[in-house]
RNA sequence: GGAGAGUUGGCUGAGUGGUUAAAAGCAGCAGACUGUAAAUCUGCCGGGCAACGCCCUACGGAGGUUCGAACCCUCCACUCUCCA
């Protein structure tokens, strides 16, 4: 275990080309980077329980540093600081011996800052410099979240990696409106060290879809002592090409020798594509939402399980994943049980989803160590390029 | 046997002379979802076509009144309730 003095520890432990192989040491264990984290936002990844999470992802999938008894499932996770301030409240998770024991998982988790709440909850929020003014969602009531309380509020839950408290601008407002945002962001990533005390903590670069504003935050956030840069106020509404612009443009101005972490990204597609521009780590609500909702990701594309040719498919989702789900049921039941509103629905669909992208990480992992991340990626993109039905 | 109520698109169910191919919900079909106010949201949903418009079919059946009827009248069929 790592002392609290050092809070985290990276290890950069190959390069192919900019995809980078690392290994992240946290006091709840190891992270093989490229990650994905599943987000947990009200510390539960929606629709699992913490054991089925553990369980997550094929046997292929099983992180190539961890030989142990608990071979499956991710090695982090991302938890909310705003929703879990709102309930069940700081004080109530920290007597409860924190975050961790709360939802009893034992691996690493990050949470994000609350940050993020102030671009997607913009309505019931008021942004000054000392901090920001929200009404809960759920009763109106009124919080006050600066950067110094929310890195308070995310240490005192015993988090692995705390987020720095930012600004997430909306995309299409002005650059001179992004340029303050930004600033903003950069004195609150200095009051937000300066509560750092347990929690490893990861400064956020800013400055919307504008290259030179990206490379001045970059300049500012890279200059403090932050265990992590983060890139933030990406995938908010931008063109694809864009985000894909900010990260090529962003990524290798980031220090070599700490962890990247690229905020809210994102689809398969994506993750394939940041990583080989130096991306270590992601998040995204993306394959818990969509399973919800009944849209699959497999190794020859999307579907979506509702539709009417999946009524009497006896075939696995994916003949090639090993999940629960693929090993167990056929596309027919899984259609059965989304169309009948099951809870069982949520749960088959979110357990593969994640486990494709368990999956997906661990083969971008060895392609990176084999050193033909290019090839891989090239046979990534052209075969969800191909329009293969199935 | 008597009295009353009713029959609307796959289902439930509004509508009682024109703006009604007919509200709404459900079902059905398709799509979206990127640091989670999301088990959510959006679109289509009688048929046909040279389709931003036109033509058919349609509100139990058949007639009728009217410039015009799902809506008014007559008869018929069926359903339900109450009284014998």
């Amino acid at each position: 275990m790592l002392s609290a003095e050092s809070r985290l520890k990276f290890e950069l432990l190959h390069q192919d080309g900019a995809a980078r192989l690392g290994r992240i040491e946290t006091p709840h264990g190891v992270i093989d980077t490229p990650v994905f984290m599943p987000v947990g936002t009200r510390a539960s990844v929606k629709s699992l329980t913490t054991d089925q999470l553990q369980r997550l992802g094929s046997n292929h999938s099983a992180p190539s540093t961890q030989h142990t008894a608990l071979p499956r499932g991710p090695q982090i996770i991302l938890n909310n600081t705003y929703h879990l301030m709102l309930r069940p409240g700081v004080d109530l998770v920290e007597k409860l011996g924190g975050v961790h024991k709360f939802m009893g998982w034992d691996r690493a988790v990050l949470t994000d800052s609350g940050g993020f709440q102030l671009f997607s909850l913009a309505s019931i929020r008021k942004i000054r410099e000392e901090g920001v003014e929200f009404r809960s969602h759920i009763d109106g009531s009124p919080y006050f979240l600066t950067p110094e309380l929310s890195v308070q509020i995310q240490t005192r839950m015993g988090v692995d990696i705390a987020m720095a408290f930012d600004e997430c601008p909306a995309y299409g407002i002005s650059h001179a409106e992004v340029e303050k945002s930004m600033l903003l962001t950069h004195r609150w990533a200095k009051r937000s060290l300066s509560a750092r005390s347990t929690s490893a903590l990861f400064g956020i670069v800013q400055g919307g879809v504008h290259l030179d504003l990206r490379k001045r935050s970059v300049e500012e956030i890279a200059g403090l002592d932050f265990d992590g840069i983060a890139i933030g106020g990406v995938s908010v509404g931008e063109p694809k090409e864009q985000m894909f612009e900010i990260v090529d443009h962003t990524a290798p101005l980031l220090p070599a020798d700490k962890p990247r972490y690229l905020m809210g990204v994102g689809t398969p597609e994506d993750l394939v594509n940041g990583v080989a521009a130096g991306i270590d780590m992601f998040d995204c609500v993306m394959p818990t939402r969509n399973a919800r909702n009944g849209s699959l990701f497999t190794s020859f594309g999307k579907i979506h399980i509702k539709n009417a040719k999946y009524a009497a498919d006896e075939r696995p989702l994916d003949p090639n994943c090993d999940c629960v789900t693929c090993t167990t049921v056929s596309r027919a039941y899984l259609r059965h049980l989304y169309a009948n509103d099951e809870i069982a629905a949520s749960v088959y669909n979110t357990i593969h989803n994640l486990s494709f992208y368990l999956d997906l990480m661990e083969a971008i992992r060895q392609a990176i160590a084999s050193n033909s991340y290019h090839s891989f990626r090239e046979g990534f993109l052209s075969r969800l390029s191909s329009e293969e039905s199935i």
